[in-house]
DNA sequence: ATAATATCTGAAAACGTTATTAATATCGTT
DNA sequence: AACGATATTAATAACGTTTTCAGATATTAT
């Protein structure tokens, strides 16, 4: 283990001062061609490396972000890391990942340790619902945010969100149009977070255009759970008036329902339409493969790093609720060819 | 934006010394429980938060584990990071997530960033192949390195590798034995990265072992890609030998495999066999379900992060290569029932 | 009562960097 | 040749913590 190469040490070596080679390696002006040679290679020779605490203490800056996420694993939510992480990777600032795992303790703890940690800014997709614990957190420091995913209640914080409304409303129209059902089911999230309710109002928005009378028998809540999905299924198909069509609000609950369908060998399209909220790899090779709305997530991330970036800048100006809109992506398991 | 509360705000607010401040705020020994208790107050009042950079500049330690991958979005990979995030989190140990876009350059990049920022060491999944950069790399900085999934030719690190061999094994055994296939194709990974040689070489173990030539023809390479796996499928079903069953070696190149048989509407298993080398939620949404090996990349990430911090503390002993072995996962579209 | 010891507290230094300020060298102009 | 302006460098302080170390106080033993 060798000792650290401190600046001190290039100074030695290259027969300068501590604050000359600060200077020569930060590019800034004011020193001469002869120096910052010497300099240069005197720290290639050590193989110096700066010392980042001392300089984020000294200059009060971290360049790091905060990055809270419920569930790494899930599509989406990985997809929106990429999205954040190649954004901040090109300006330089490195991305600190906390996994809530689905955990409103865990996640105010995340929170709280990400502040200690001087973070410059973060991206939360909060799974708080009512609660007004993370938003009397959030308004209490000084750190900027961005939420993604789900609007909560709260003051002074950029949203990046998913058009939910419509992209429910364009897939339910897409059923009732093209393909004349009237009898559709719903796989969704639950209300009292924003994603779901967005959706949920989407879903009631295309039947009541078509004056068809919204069953709430046809809305099951699966909590975006893959396991609560495969038993919303289970109760949708055994309904004496079994719905023709089922929409499943997130990639987890279309795998839980799919799971039921080929468990039952029951038939898509020919048994009963499945359309889904997110496009992932795997929507796409599934047998039928399935209808759902363009991908967004990674825009998504890329939005929300974006706007963390200007208020962390100081010029992010008004704060935004930014929703990111989705095309139909029209495949077969809508009963189309 | 409210100024940082320091110890000496603290210590002003108690009435007390900066040093008692931090020996009660790290619950050391040798103070009394009446200063205890007013600095813990006066704490609280002040909503202190500890500067971490100062900390560990001082402390000479960050708390901060490096971590890096070629994509966050890889099911395979995502679950990596998920368990070394878990396991460090309780360890009180911040991630850093590096994300190289399967870019060995930018992967190199990581590396010395990481270093820089003084992380106490490192996970790496690294895409380089018989590049001697990153192994010189490795072996020129004192920082703990843990590689993941791929085994490169270095000294003094840890490995956590998928038991590639005896996966493909059991998986071609099966297909061979239950149901009697004599004409395997796969398509794999490059040979140049042990995974992808593994794999290969568990492929024709099984094949051997009951005198089946092996046909080059059968062996299609396609970088764990989709698309490649796309093409490869296409030529595995135009050729007049055409096999009865095809292993993928990932679960993105099982995905443009099966889109490719959607496509075409062939049907699995009667038409052709498929089994795969990874479980993902999805794999058992298809239809029919893909029979495969069980996951093992939480435990790998979990192992991971359990070596290196080993490691770190000092108390590493020997360096480890452990592979982490699998069951079958026997689904349908192998030909069960 | 005194000495010895255990317990508590504060002053000062250090970690490695950058910013401020002051000092020195260089140059062009008269 | 002397002056001021400018370019280059160095000395010093500061960022917020923890770690000596020494001093102070309380406790116990003699």
């Amino acid at each position: 283990m060798n000792k650290n190469i401190t600046l001190k040490d290039v100074a030695r070596e290259a027969g300068v001062s501590i604050p000359t080679v600060s200077r020569v390696l930060n590019d800034e002006k004011f020193v001469s061609e002869l120096v910052r040679e010497k300099v240069k290679e005197a720290a290639k020779k050590l193989n110096y490396h700066p010392e980042w605490s001392a300089r984020s203490l000294r200059l009060r800056k971290t360049d790091i972000i905060g990055m809270i996420i419920p569930s790494v694993t899930d599509y989406f939510f990985s997809s929106i890391v990429l999205g954040v992480e190649r954004y901040f990777r090109r300006k330089g600032k490195e991305l600190i990942l906390f996994n809530t795992s689905n955990d409103e303790v865990i996640e105010e703890k995340a929170i709280k340790l990400a502040i200690s940690k001087r973070v410059e800014g973060i991206v939360l997709a909060t799974i708080c619902k009512n609660n007004k614990v993370i938003g009397s957190m959030i308004e209490s420091f000084g750190t900027p945010f961005v939420l993604v995913d789900n609007k909560i209640e709260v003051e002074k914080v950029d949203f990046v969100l998913a058009d939910d409304i419509n992209g429910s409303y364009k897939l339910i129209r897409h059923l009732i149009e093209v393909h004349g059902n009237r009898e559709i089911a719903c796989i969704s999230g639950p209300f009292d977070e924003s994603s779901g309710f967005d959706k949920l109002y989407g879903y009631k928005k295309a039947l009541v255009e078509d004056d068809i009378p919204v069953k709430e028998d046809y809305i099951k809540v699966a909590h975006w759970k893959k396991n609560e999905a495969y038993e919303a299924t289970r109760e949708l198909l055994s309904m004496k008036d079994r719905p023709e069509a089922i929409y499943c609000m997130n990639a987890n609950m279309l795998i839980g329902c799919l799971r039921y369908l080929n468990d039952k060998e029951i038939k898509v399209p020919d048994d009963i339409s499945i359309v889904t909220f997110d496009d992932y790899d795997f929507v796409s090779a599934m047998n039928p493969p399935i209808t759902t709305l363009e991908r967004i997530d990674l825009e998504m991330g890329e939005k929300a790093a974006e706007l963390l970036l200007e208020r962390i800048n100081g010029d992010g100006g008004d704060y935004k609720e930014i929703r990111i809109g989705a095309d139909l992506v029209i495949r077969k398991s809508c009963g189309c060819k």
